[in-house]
DNA sequence: GATGAATGAGAGTTCATTCAT
DNA sequence: AATGAATGAACTCTCATTCAT
């Protein structure tokens, strides 16, 4: 093994022990002590490489972000198709990547996020994303660029979900009711809420691909029985 | 003032800090020394009501529970009403409940219940709550029944939705595709993360009833143009 | 002991393990974990009363500052004696403190300072002070705060005896040499550099009056045999 | 350029560098890595080179010292001239050569001879020089040795002076104040101390020689308008 | 009964030095 | 010969909990 293999297989082994720590601990819990005892090596690589816990967390994610966007447009793009299979290859992919990183996912969304300090993230004017607080006042400037840059994965990862829902719109595919912006980001959420709730028991006997077709069949057809 | 009153004059002051202390902080970040200092009290005096920074947490979710019940019972036991009205106001309780409370259900749903850290609670042959990990471990048991308290709240709050949603499959109100057992819970979480991550912008405008309303039709009828 | 006697008692243990430590290590290679294990106490106890190593570093000095200060102005206040005694006092008083803080006051001339990183302390308009950076850039906005802090010590340590210098001037005590502004602070810095740099062995033996007064000579008269 | 020429140009580069990182952050806060940036060069070529951190500020400042000496000497050397003279000529070289090396020379009185820590250095019976602890006891022998080749620098600095003074003494130039030991010493760690302490914007426009003029004119003549 | 001073384990991060390539 | 990845001891600082008053 050349020095360069070695160097890889180096930040290989933080990077697969970081994903295992912070799957089993949450962002906050998780001690850098942890990590580098399970890839065996000294804290100082891990800083060496990843400067910060944060940075660490960011690259982890960021990476299995790039995985995923790959996989969605390859399914979201095709214009071939129609929009219901186009909501389910999207809702496949998405679905099966929740479940492989469940925990990660959950980490990103509410602790990284800091929505669950009470941040959220509005569009400003020029398209980019600005941090807002419910209470009291925004952190420092550079902290909120370290949340916003998570906001910007969660964005990005539901773009394509929404433009497969406004061509739905231009083809006139949906109904009156749909019109209300934040109805393809709910689609995304509640499948997410659905990976994360599950219990290991009922829903994993379930192909991603069957979950998926029966979301969307119940959000374009249905529950009821009856005609509304 | 007595000395009864002068005591609850105290409890109440502590949990009025503690809410507005985890609100805008969240839990891991909140501090014991922010609590007692927005309360004006000792550090010992909240120790002696309240044990730990855990049941603290927990009395205050607790107490908020319950007031969600009662609002939730109000609607759902009505069983003059038609499935989709009981439907709607569940919905527009918890839409109303959640807004008012949006940090502390988040950190309740992902923190308290360790969901963030890979445990997921699963029902027992009995009728209780068994604490199951993704990977790895449990931790001690005391530790298991402290978390597994919160799941047996969010497992009481999902209820009434489930009841309705059986009645109505008793009913033959809705189609076969309803008969996931996991759906009812979906139509609660999917809700919640409505909340959760709405921008203080477009959402609050709508009103709960109103976005109830809609949450439901979309469910039961569907947002395609054309039939099935 | 009661309660308030105790609590002083730990703040004076900290302070008296404060000084040993600095006393003898310097500032950079002084640790919080001697400084408590000298004073018998946890770490956590100095960091509530004192905030930070340098905030508990300025403290000591600080104190031991106005303790000077005191001394200092109850000799340069003395209007009925000349400008020679004047001098004479001041710079005994000077020598002495000195003399039981050398290391201390090095650490605060040059490294806390950080003088001895390049960055000296300017006249601003308004009779303030102003960091200055030989080379490159000031360092946050904060951190300028923290070292100018200890400029103004000095600068107020300094004016005694630019002050009977002053009034030295116009008495036409002195000669057209001296008008130069840095005179003043010249003998101040002077001193201190004798006490600093002083070897056990000799300088010890004779008093801080006799010391005070033959520099005073030799600023004053000369060294020369001669006449100019 | 051949391999010699290529090993010098690496040295070089690294001493070059050294000297702008020490002087810009002080010994303590400087790193290792900063320099090797700079030099464009691997650790372990400047570790190859010189040693250790400290053995690389010793080269940097032992070089600056030759330089110094051989111009001190020039000038203290000419028998001819006055005691005055000469008195403003070395005067006038160790002005200049401070204003170009104000941080380096006060990190190597204050730092590096561990005077800010409490140690002085004392002469043995044999003219060597010898470590003394204001309290507590001395590091081990071969750190002794390391700040003891500081000590030995400075020493060698002021030599000149103490000659020429004491060839005042011998020519009965001085009055009997003069006989004092340290006068020597304090003299030209004063005007160490107005280089240290000057601020940017009135010492810089005085030349050296002038500046030293002033100095030595005080010294030997007095301040005071009036006879003693 | 109410208090808050005291605690100390444990957190993230830095950096001089080594040594295999 | 030159490199720079790897190291880990040591640093400052935080905070839930206890318990004497």
């Amino acid at each position: 093994m050349n020095k360069k293999e070695k160097e890889l297989d180096k930040r290989n082994r933080i990077m697969v022990a970081t994903e295992a720590v912070f799957s089993r601990r949450g962002y906050a819990q998780a001690t850098v002590d942890e990590i580098i005892a399970l890839a065996d090596t000294g804290k100082g690589t891990l800083y060496k490489y990843f400067g910060s816990k944060d940075d660490l967390f960011y690259t982890l994610v960021s990476q299995k972000h790039n995985e995923l966007m790959i996989q969605m447009q390859s399914v979201a793009g095709d214009v071939q198709k129609g929009i219901e299979e186009r909501l389910v290859g999207i809702l496949t992919v998405w679905i099966d990547f929740l479940r492989k990183n469940t925990v990660l996912w959950q980490v990103l969304c509410f602790e990284m996020t800091c929505s669950n300090r009470g941040y959220s993230a509005v569009e400003t004017e020029n398209g980019g994303l600005r941090l807002e607080a419910r209470w009291g006042d925004l952190p420092p400037l550079e902290e909120q660029e370290n949340i916003l840059r998570y906001h910007r994965l969660l964005e990005e990862e539901i773009r394509p979900i929404t433009e497969v829902y406004q061509a739905g719109i231009r083809n006139r595919f949906f109904n009156e009711i749909a019109s209300h912006d934040d109805i393809a980001k709910n689609i995304f959420l509640a499948v997410a809420m659905l990976v994360f709730f599950h219990t290991t028991n009922n829903l994993e006997k379930v192909s991603a691909e069957e979950l998926a077709k029966n979301i969307v069949k119940i959000r374009l057809y249905g529950l009821s029985e009856k005609e509304q």
